[in-house]
DNA sequence: TCAATATTTAGTTGATTGGCTAAATTAGCA
DNA sequence: TGCTAATTTAGCCAATCAACTAAATATTGA
């Protein structure tokens, strides 16, 4: 039961269902493009997808300095259809999809260096 | 979004997953049924039931003193497959089973004098 | 090796959740 | 109506969780 637990409670949180929502559209999302379609800070957005690792739902992959996170192969298939029969037309999604375009137009590390100029620019 | 979220969160605690559990294998159970399956205060699982209604998982019918619960009509389907395929064969929901045969032997009336007789032993 | 960069981990704080007991509510029946 | 019984609600406390900032780790490249 631990393990089907470990699935509940990391789906238990709209942050995480709007990642995974973006995950089973764009195959795989470094975290400065995830921490960007949030709008949080780069360690929180860390902890929530070691939440999903550690419930198995996404995976990571190491490339330069930069982590991407990908769904995990064996993403239980009833419970990607739920979310997906659920979440496709809401608000937040569109919203967030809208937003992801935008994000992935930009280079990873060109992302990267806009994120760190707006904090300068905020103080 | 909120509607999906409702219904992680109200999945993301064991013991309202053990619930639903029984519930895709009982048409219906009782709060005292269900009290004496989980082993907790009558208050603490009417609680638990509330969570998992108002995530519109399940629904409630009285029927005089006793208030029946049931899977709710539209329960999410991928969802009610996910469950039983990643908690079927767990330990805690056999043990439920074993426990929920016993408790099905009586008569809900009859349960709630045991459950009044053995509270009263305990003090 | 050193500086810069991307991510993770640690530590703090406020909000939510889960258990309990006790009081309130609702239904059945004398 | 008034008594008893089943469930729900309220109030309390401890534990968990989610956000933040700051420090630590790991990688790139001079």
């Amino acid at each position: 039961m631990e393990t089907a637990l470990a699935i509940t409670k990391a789906l238990a949180d709209g942050n995480r269902l709007r990642v995974v929502m973006a995950l089973t559209e764009q195959a795989e999302l470094c975290i400065c493009q995830i921490t960007e379609m949030l709008g949080w800070s780069t360690a929180t957005v860390s902890r929530h997808m070691s939440v999903l690792q550690n419930a198995r739902l996404v995976k990571s992959r190491k490339d330069g300095r930069w982590v991407f996170y990908r769904l995990a192969e064996d993403f239980p298939e009833p419970l990607k259809r739920w979310i997906i029969e659920s979440l496709n037309t809401t608000e937040e999604i569109s919203s967030d999809r809208n937003n992801l375009k935008a994000i992935l137009s930009f280079e990873p590390d060109e992302l990267c260096r806009r994120q760190k100029t707006k904090r300068s620019c905020h103080g």
